[in-house]
DNA sequence: GCAAAAGTGTTGAGGCTACACCCATGG
DNA sequence: CCATGGGTGTAGCCTCAACACTTTTGC
């Protein structure tokens, strides 16, 4: 074994759909270096963890979930580890990529904790001019959304942002939110509503809103979508 | 900055197509733990080197590149770091997946070197009983088979299979190593060859075969491949 | 000539886009 | 009644699988 030794920390890249937006969980932080400016959450591994023991782990920090169990989605994106990238030694960061539906009570740091109040910050400007984020964390946020970007096409991911039961038009709009465009809403509809084991439909129909109700599904068993979806180029 | 350290190796994942078959590069290990058995190339990050950058240079020592550009594709693949993978200690792996055209004269260890030999395997009984290699290898492996047969799917990759000159039978018989299927000839050329930027035509053409003489082509500067390749389901 | 491999033409099935059209609700 | 959003039908386009057919070589 040599004796060129690394810490290893997990960053977590968060993503939520608000306000048709793609959004990304910020923490400011509070000690050197790059005291007081913004970072992706993330913590060092632990002697006894796995790394997505680590993810999760922060993730149910952020998140407060005590119990609630979180219908999201968390996989490993990759590792940083440029000699420089931290000025206090050699650190290597394992990235996760986090998806959320969209928790109203989210941004409210659980009581006690000494983790920093989160805060959703749409990706889009992040993206155009990335100079505010601590260490590396603006390539893996970019590296982050890529990847959600892509699996939207060839999976059923889209599913993760989305609370329990939604609807076909929920769905959409995650779409329309992560890859900035417009789709047909009726080509969409008989699409998601065919593809195999993608939707199952529920016996409710959501009211209260305008024009006719629409239908509620939950999330099928698929993880591959076959077609795929097709994004403009 | 916390006490738990980690050593950072990175472990490759080398993949070729011999005789019509997928094979992986494997080194048999000299030293406990796991002496005698056989495990993916690897080594340590030094002290100044990025992740890739020690990819690299374990590929170059395997393949003995002194100046001969080797023509091949080199990714991240994931980190893997479960406490007890490593008996010596807390070690986090990084996976890198290099693919390479089928050099003859590979196996030979570059004259001088400390490194063991490496010896290429057909990856297909690896895969079905994995029980040979050393750590966890048989789960790196595995993922990085995965991503080759995912990546062939959407993107150019095949060719970085192939010698700088290739046919498109060539081609076709690394998709057909890679996902063990076989695929239309005539449907196939049609599709790569009029998919915008994977193949340029040279002038030249392939005689000494039987048959009538096959077009040359170089890749061309495409990463993506649209539409995808489609794999039976 | 014959086998073998490269490459082109064609046809039918199915997915996609675009849009006309109908359904069900709130106001 | 009418605006609004949910959902179905359908026509034209494109891609793909399948396979007949032509081209060009070695033997």
């Amino acid at each position: 074994m040599r004796g060129n030794l690394f810490a290893v920390a997990v960053d977590l890249v968060v993503l939520t759909v608000r306000r048709a937006e793609l959004c990304v969980l910020l923490v400011e932080r509070g000690a050197p270096p790059y005291a007081g400016s913004p970072a992706l959450p993330g913590g060092f591994v632990r002697p006894d963890e796995d790394l997505v023991d680590t993810a999760a782990r922060e993730l149910a920090e952020l998140t407060g979930a005590t119990g609630r169990a979180v219908t999201g989605h968390l996989e490993q994106l990759g590792s940083y580890a440029a000699p420089d990238r931290d000025p206090r030694g050699r650190v290597l960061s394992v990235g996760y990529v986090a998806i959320l539906p969209d928790l109203p009570d989210l941004p409210q740091p659980p009581a006690g904790s000494d983790a920093p109040a989160g805060a959703w910050r749409p990706v889009g400007p992040l993206l155009e001019s990335p100079a505010g984020l601590a260490f590396d964390h603006d390539r893996i946020l970019a590296d982050g959304v890529e990847r959600a970007r892509a699996k939207l096409e060839y999976s059923t991911l889209a599913a993760s942002f989305c609370p329990p039961e939604f609807t076909v038009t929920d769905l959409r709009r995650v779409y329309e939110a992560v890859w900035r465009t417009t789709i047909d809403p009726r080509n969409f509809s008989r699409k998601v509503t065919s593809a195999d084991g993608f939707l199952e439909p529920t016996a409710a129909l959501v009211t209260g809103g305008r024009g006719r109700p629409a239908q509620l599904f939950r999330r099928g068993p698929a993880t591959a979508l076959h077609p795929p979806m097709l994004r403009e180029r």
